[in-house]
DNA sequence: CTGTTAGCGCATTCAA
DNA sequence: TTGAATGCGCTAACAG
């Protein structure tokens, strides 16, 4: 703190500019002198002033994890921390920086238009094209958990798991296997919606619209979902949930009025996530990658920083955590 | 971008620092040419260069939230996540950024080291006072959920909350109260023992040291302590859970051997978090006032920043959110 | 009230 | 290989 590189130059009879190349290990430079520097960086504690390196540079050594308003509150439903979390671990380790912001109002990040970061990884869907676009022209961009085309993108086999965790049910001979979601208006739930479609279809199957239910953007969505279906006059026999949180709730209604799971009626959550196991019984579900989103975004972002090629779109494995709400 | 101080002062012209003073409100000058360059800069789109203004006045405007690696993965389980949002929410009202970063080994974070932040808030028990004191020197800091002598620090009342649900538990008749937790070693969970310790104490109860469990901090921590648990030959009436994890897990085990909550045991959590009511039966848990937590916390550091007084400890009040588990 | 000057700390030309 | 000079964009002290 204080200590800059004119004060380790003038201890060592050299000039600024030595220093510099020394440190940053540009230009031509003899080993002697570059291990002097070396040792009394090292022993005085010296620390560059990122400030003053950024605005020579133009560039921060940091990027932006932003995160869209209606994915909050960052709580127990939600996955994203665990995402922000990885990929701070995964930056840290080639000596980038986090800003954490939220995206309100589909406005621009201040971050973002103060240039304090060099990339950004946006989580989660709902983002405007439009807005995606803008930063794009500014910055290097990731988007996970969503995709847009001709931008970055990382996302779990939505439609994959979907098709999965249907097929699995209908292995376990169930015929009548509901959807439920909070809503289809979010692309992943939608994908998952249309992986069970399919999976249904290749076996024959119509899909009873009445047996597809949302319970709504709100709080107790899972408990107005299963109002719904257990007001359905013939009941499924399964329940595909879109994430583990329905899937609790729905064990949770079903437990209450006494139905048994799986006996009376199986259920697959998504997501795989600490819910999972929280419950009783122990919930199947299909295991969102999340630490490895986390991972391949990050890879991805300083990927791009580094002016590499980068895959537009990687989908990421998603594989069926199998545990007894389904009936194995 | 590109557009620089010089550019706007050109146009006008005027000098650079005349349109330096008419954004940053510092010196005097006319309102008519304020309002001359205040018009421009918002017709061209100038957006001030931070570096360059932090670097001339040696303040980032941004704060670093840090959360020790022991509280990681930021999953299902965790609240520092809405803690995390609640600052950043808070923070950037005043035109401050967040960085978020992870302490790793005891390690001073390197956004500390390179001054990219003008102070710290520290999320979570378990932070060396050596490593507080350290960053102390340099910036002023603040602990959430967590407190040391002479630092500023946010909590909630533990050892209230773990009184508060022990007395609640005594007033339905219960006098063999059982106290699990992950770990005692946690100073957040042994806070609310000595709350669970005092509330017995005026009641007369003694404190069986055999119903004080604990499962070890790991994943699967509410399966080890309630197997202990199940295995005492005199099996308690109630159980006070040191969080709302641990709780459900018991209720969990106690459900899978037969035994009905709250008819034959009661449960009673600690955080009401979203886990609360995800179980059956919901779960009377103490509330603790993570968005409060956050908002004091990040009004503290603002308010050092501005170099205002501050209180040493907040210790905000936490109630009793009464559902089924209990009783009630 | 405004312009001039001199840094903030580092990187990067260009000479030597 | 090294040093001197210049600039990154802004703020602040000092004149005027």
């Amino acid at each position: 703190m204080g200590l800059t590189i004119h004060d380790i130059a003038r201890l060592l009879g050299v000039s600024p500019s030595t220093v510099s190349r020394a440190l940053s290990g540009k230009g031509r430079i003899s080993e002697a002198t570059r291990e002097r520097i070396r040792k009394t960086v090292e022993e005085l504690g010296y620390q560059p002033n990122v400030l003053a390196r950024a605005l020579a540079t133009r560039s921060t050594f940091a990027i932006a994890v932003v995160i869209h308003e209606r994915h909050l509150p960052l709580d127990e439903r939600s996955f994203y921390g665990v995402i922000l979390e990885t990929i701070e671990a995964e930056v840290t380790k080639h000596g980038y920086h986090v800003v954490f912001a939220t995206l309100r109002n589909h406005a621009l990040p201040q971050c973002i238009k103060e240039s304090r970061v060099d990339g950004v990884v946006f989580l989660g869907t709902d983002i405007q094209s439009k807005l995606v676009e803008e930063v794009k022209r500014l910055l290097p961009v990731v988007l996970v958990d969503y995709h847009l085309p001709n931008v970055v993108s990382v996302v779990g086999d939505n439609l994959g798991g979907g098709r999965l965790a249907t097929l699995h049910l209908l292995e376990h001979g169930h015929k009548r296997i509901a959807f439920i979601a909070e809503t289809l208006a979010d692309p992943s739930f939608h994908e998952r919606f249309v992986g069970y479609r399919r999976a249904l279809k290749e076996r024959g199957i119509a899909v009873r619209k009445s047996w597809v239910i949302e319970g709504g953007r709100r709080p107790d969505s899972d408990r107005i979902a299963m109002e719904k279906f257990l007001k359905l006059s013939d009941l499924p026999t399964a329940i595909f949930a879109a994430n583990d949180f329905m899937a609790v709730g729905a064990i949770r209604a079903l437990t209450q009025v006494g139905l048994k799971v799986p006996e009376d009626i199986a259920v697959v959550g998504f997501d795989d996530g600490a819910l999972a196991t929280l419950v009783q019984p122990p919930l199947t579900s299909v295991r969102v990658p999340r630490v490895e989103m986390g991972k391949v975004a990050a890879q991805n972002l300083l990927g791009l920083l580094r002016g590499g090629d980068v895959p537009v779109l990687s989908v990421l494995p998603i594989t069926l955590t199998i545990r007894a709400s389904c009936g194995c």
